[in-house]
Parts: C-alpha cells; structure tokens; sequence
DNA sequence: CTGTTAGCGCATTCAA
DNA sequence: TTGAATGCGCTAACAG
C-alpha cells in the first residue's frame, strides 16, 4: 500500500483530502462526488468512473465528523457494561465488535462500574457525541427508569433483561428454562438431594434461576428441600462460603447448582478441601460457559450462555431502532441455550 | 433527573439544544457561550454566571462532531487488539477505557483477530473516523511496517513491544527480568532441575522470557538443561502437550515454568492426570496473574503483568502524541513487575 | 470583555 | 444528469 497521495503532498505535513479536492481533480461538483460516494441520486456512468478513479487515486476517505455533523448521525455503537474486563462483558463487546463492523460502525465502550448515575451519566455522554445506537447492560437501574430512558433514546437496546412494556428493545435469555435444565440432567442422573449455590444479589437472574431449578423439581415430580439452598457472593470466594455453609449444615446432598462456574469452582474447591470427592461424591454444575470450566479439574458441566450471539444481535437491533426502522412493538427477542456436559456431572451410584 | 428541557420542548420529538439556542436564551453570542464552555477567552463574571446557569438549565451538551469538524480531531482514543474477549486483551481494554474518560475521550474498540492486513485497515478506518490517538497491540506487522505507520500517524502508541526506532511509543514490559525473577525464586526453593513450557510463537514474548530463563540461570550459577525445554500453544493443551512430552523425556525435574498461566494450568492437569502430586513433587510457574490463578487447585505463583496499568499510561501518551505533545524521543515506557506467590510452588524436600 | 464573520467537510435542496 | 447554494453546530479571527 501506498503511503504518499498522488500529487497531494504538501512540504509541511500531510493534508487529508476533502471531497472538493476530488471534485477539483476529476472536474466536477462537489455535490456529484458526494451522489457517487454514497450511491444515491443520478449520475452519468462517465462521470461515476472518472470520480471512483480520482478517489481510488487520492486516497479519498470521508470526513465521518461532517458526516455526522449533516447526517445528525455517527456510525458508532455504543456499548455500556460494568466492567469490560469481566470474561462475560468481555464476550459481550466482542460480538458487538463484529456486528458493528459488519455494518460498517465502530464500537464505543464504556465501563459503569456497577453504579447507577455512570449508567445514566455514560448514556448521556453516548448521545451527545452522536451515538444513536446504544447497548445497556444494566443492573441498578430500575424498570421505570429504563422505560423513560428508552423513550428519550429511541436506539436504545437492554441486555440481559426483560421489561414487558419495552419487550422490543430487550434482547435476553431464558434463565428460567435453562435452569430447569439442569435439574432435568441431574434428576436423569439419580439426583434428587440437590443443593443451590445462590447469588446474594436478589435481583433478576439469580432469582430466575431459582425459579428454574423450583419449575425443574416440580416437572420432575420432585421436592426441592430449602435446606438446602445457600447464598452468597457471585464470586469464587462465594462459592466456597456456599460450601462450607452447607457442610456444616450436616444436610446430605449428592449434586450443587452453583449460580455461575465462578462459584461452582468455589464449591468444588472447599468441597476437595474438605475431603469430599468431586464428582464421584458431589456433581457440580456451573452457568456461563466462561473459560475456567476447561480449566477446573474436574472440568466443569456448565449452561452456555450465549451472550457473544445475543450481543451481535443487539448491536443490528439497536441500529435499526435508531434509524426508525418498523421494529414490531409486539415483539420481543429471547435467546435460549442447552447443557455443556463435562466431567462434574455423573450418574449417582446405586446405594 | 429531569428528562425534559425547560421550554424546548417540541410536539413531535425531541430537539437537541445547541450553542445557539443556549445564547439566544442568555441573551448572548453564541461565541461567547463557546468561550465558557472551553474556558478559553476572557468572559465577564456575571456574564459566565449566568450562561452557565443557562446551560444548566437546558442540559446543554456540545456537538461533538461539530466540535471535531472544526478542532480537526476527535476525542475519541482507538483500541486495536487481537480478541477483547480474551482475558488480557479485556484487562487491557478496561485500563485503557478508564485512561481516556478520565480525559474526556471516549475508547473505540477494534478486534483485528490476528491478522496483519486487519491491523492495518483497523488503522485506516480509525484514522477516517478522526481517531488520531491510536494504541496498538501488533502481533504480525514487522518492525519496519510499525516504523512506517509511526511516521504516518503521530498519535499512534504500540503496546507490549518494544521497537528501538520508535522507543518513545512503545509501552512495553521487561519479559526478561521477570522470568528471571522466576528463576530467583525457584532456585531460592532449593528448585535445580527446572523444566520450562514454552509457546510456539518464537516471535518476542516467549523468546525474550526464556532469554530469562537464562539470564536467571546464569545469575545463579546454574546451568539449563536443554531437554527440559517443552514448546507447544500457548493455552491450555498446549500446556498438557508440555507436560506429556516431558513425561515422556524421562529425564528428572521438580518445577516447571510455563509460558503463561493458561499453560500452567494445563500442565498442572497434565502432570496430575499421570500421577504427580503439584506442587508437593512438582512447582509449577504461571505468567500474567490471570483470573484462572485463583481458580486451580493449587493457586497458582505467577507474575503479575500489568496491563491495565500500561494501558492507562498508553492512553495518555498516544492523546500527547496525537498533541504533537514535546515528548523526549530518546525516553521510552517500560514497565516491570514482581511475583505474586500462591501455592503451586513449594521449598523441594531435602533428600 | 463581547459580538460579527467566516469556514471546517459534507449532503441536500433547488435550478438548470 | 449536473451544479450552485445553503446550512448542520461549532470555534477562531478579527473588530469593536
């Protein structure tokens, strides 16, 4: 490639080339560059060759803030989680990235940091430099604040949640069904003493998935004991709190449904630590997919989540929505995934 | 917060308030609320007072692209990485997010997914958006290429590599001195017969980390053995394929010094699968303190790389740069760590 | 200290 | 089919 422009140089530095540099080279307006570049209006088939090959030879790129600035639009997306360097946030802005250059934008990001004005304060900040399209994962917000939120954004798209009333601008997953899942492969294994390793944040997932594992007891026409559910931080550390509560909780159990693999490799390692066998005295089973179930010994059963997938999808529908593009209200968009089996999951032994 | 704007309000939608209509209201010159805006200028007390007041009350936010368009750059700080969601890649992304906000900049995230043509078009299409500041993590454009971008593009920062030609923008960290600091602590533990896992990819890092070994080795005056250099992918079975060719060596060792932690973990499955004890018969050393460092049995003793900070540094350098910021060319940005001890590397017994 | 003017690069009228 | 004119929102230069 090139590094000098055909005749555009200048003694002093480089001199970005406009359209009216290519409009002077190839002897035309302005305004018929600008009709060949985006494709639109009439022009003489002579006269689209000659410009395509002024602008193949200048080097001519769109200057995108005056486009914006006319058009009333960036080509930016606009992603805002709270904590990009989390695995899952991580997987999130990584289909988002694709998405977006797929179609040409780029992709901002923005770490809220698990505080409710930053969610408020990144949107804000997302708009005003002309980000129309914009992913939210949020988690302190609450419904109402969203709903009013959405209707000064028009392109805005949540994440990882479900509001009734802004149905067509959330893109989730089905926790509850998933969950179930997961007590369904258990149960096919023998298991019907099953622990719950909950998340202490009692706030949409966790208690969705709680749900699950309740809905899934009650398909298989089994009881789930309260005794043993335990709670704790979504961490490792809580996973092994979780643990250690239910051992000395004396309650036999044979499996644990950990709210996530982060504390399923808590459980397992304050299992290990106390001297039980993993799987062959306790099943684990995790919720993510995320890279420490390769990595845990035993390999961890887990449920995908298919957040990369979902987040490519948001990106196209929180482009469309900006644009005005008829989204049907009546809609909603729900991903659902299915069991990984791996090593902490077996068949409980006939006693 | 109010969502509506005193007195702007427009029947059908919603109209963003611009300079004019703050200086209309305030009974100003437009310039002059662009001159309180940006603190540039002389403005008359009462006057600022009360264009403030203004601004406040019609949450007044100013155009960026307009302000782009006649600035002649963004505030926009472009990230080029191979994958973000990868974990250091996302460690990376969170510390140079943080960097740019607390300057006002916004972070534009580009995945070039290991391809060198990627890498440079990421450039290019960030350079069209107006995006002058630009960090660069390169894995397959050579030496001469990074020069020649260097000199293209003055805002352009190279992270993790070092490239004596352009020094003064490369952020980079001393792979040497802390591989040996591995070596020091090894051999502190009584440790001799040290295996080390390498990764394939003989291009910089895993060649400058076993030029650590060495260099460790020496200072101590130690020899290495050369059959205890295993290579394989840098992940997890290319940990396990380490771990199984040195087995299958047969010659003697008490630790191992994995490329990254992602080997090691792969080794430590690798080497207990075939009946080893870790760390009680064999140490083993992980690289980056990554998540998966907690989650092994054991935790892991690795190096800290610290990313996230070097990111933030990143950050600034390339906004100075972009600047045309006095920066000493002869001064580089090199970054140093220390090791973090876990439980995967214990004192050799005396026999 | 403040207002007027001009122009950044582009897309979109309206004429021709 | 093409060109000339206009303005998007803002900042900088120049007057006053």
């Amino acid at each position: 490639m090139a590094f000098t422009i055909a005749g555009l140089n200048e003694s002093e530095g480089f001199r970005v080339v406009t359209i009216n540099d290519v409009a002077r080279v190839a002897g035309v307006s302005p305004a018929t560059v600008s009709r060949v570049v985006n494709g639109k209006g009439k022009v003489g088939d002579a006269c689209r060759a000659r410009v395509q090959k002024i602008i193949q030879e200048l080097g001519y790129k769109p200057n995108v803030s005056a486009q914006s600035l006319v058009n009333r639009h960036t080509t930016n997306v606009g992603l805002i989680t709270p904590k990009i360097s989390m695995e899952f946030f991580g997987n999130l802005a990584a289909g988002a990235e694709v998405s977006a250059r797929d179609v040409g934008y780029s992709l901002l990001i923005c770490n809220s940091l698990y505080e409710e004005e930053s969610e408020i304060a990144a949107i804000e900040s997302l708009h005003a430099k002309g980000c129309e399209s914009i992913i939210l994962h949020s988690d302190y917000l609450t419904d109402k604040q969203l709903i009013e939120l959405s209707e000064r954004y028009k392109g805005l798209v949540i994440i990882n949640r479900y509001i009734p009333k802004i149905a067509s601008r959330c893109v989730w997953f089905d926790n509850v069904a998933s969950t179930a899942q997961i007590v369904d492969l258990l149960a096919s294994k023998g298991h019907e003493a099953i622990a719950v390793a909950t998340s202490i944040y009692q706030n949409r997932d966790p208690q969705q998935r709680l749900l699950g594992v309740r809905q899934g007891f009650m398909m298989q026409g089994l009881t789930f004991n309260d005794n043993l559910l335990v709670e704790s931080t979504a961490n490792l550390e809580g996973g092994k709190a979780c643990a250690q509560e239910l051992i000395q909780r004396g309650e036999p159990f044979t499996a644990v449904i950990a709210y996530n693999d982060l504390m399923a490799v808590g459980v397992i390692h304050e299992l290990v630590k106390n001297g039980y066998k993993v799987p062959e005295q306790v099943s684990v089973v995790g919720f993510d997919d995320s890279a420490m179930c390769r990595a845990c010994i035993p390999t961890i059963t887990t449920i995908k989540y298919p957040i990369e997938e979902m987040a490519e999808y948001a990106v196209k529908l929180a482009i469309d929505l900006a644009k005005d593009a008829a989204t049907p209200e009546n809609k909603t968009h729900l991903f659902t995934s299915s069991m990984i089996e791996r090593e902490s999951v077996v068949e409980i032994p006939h006693s």
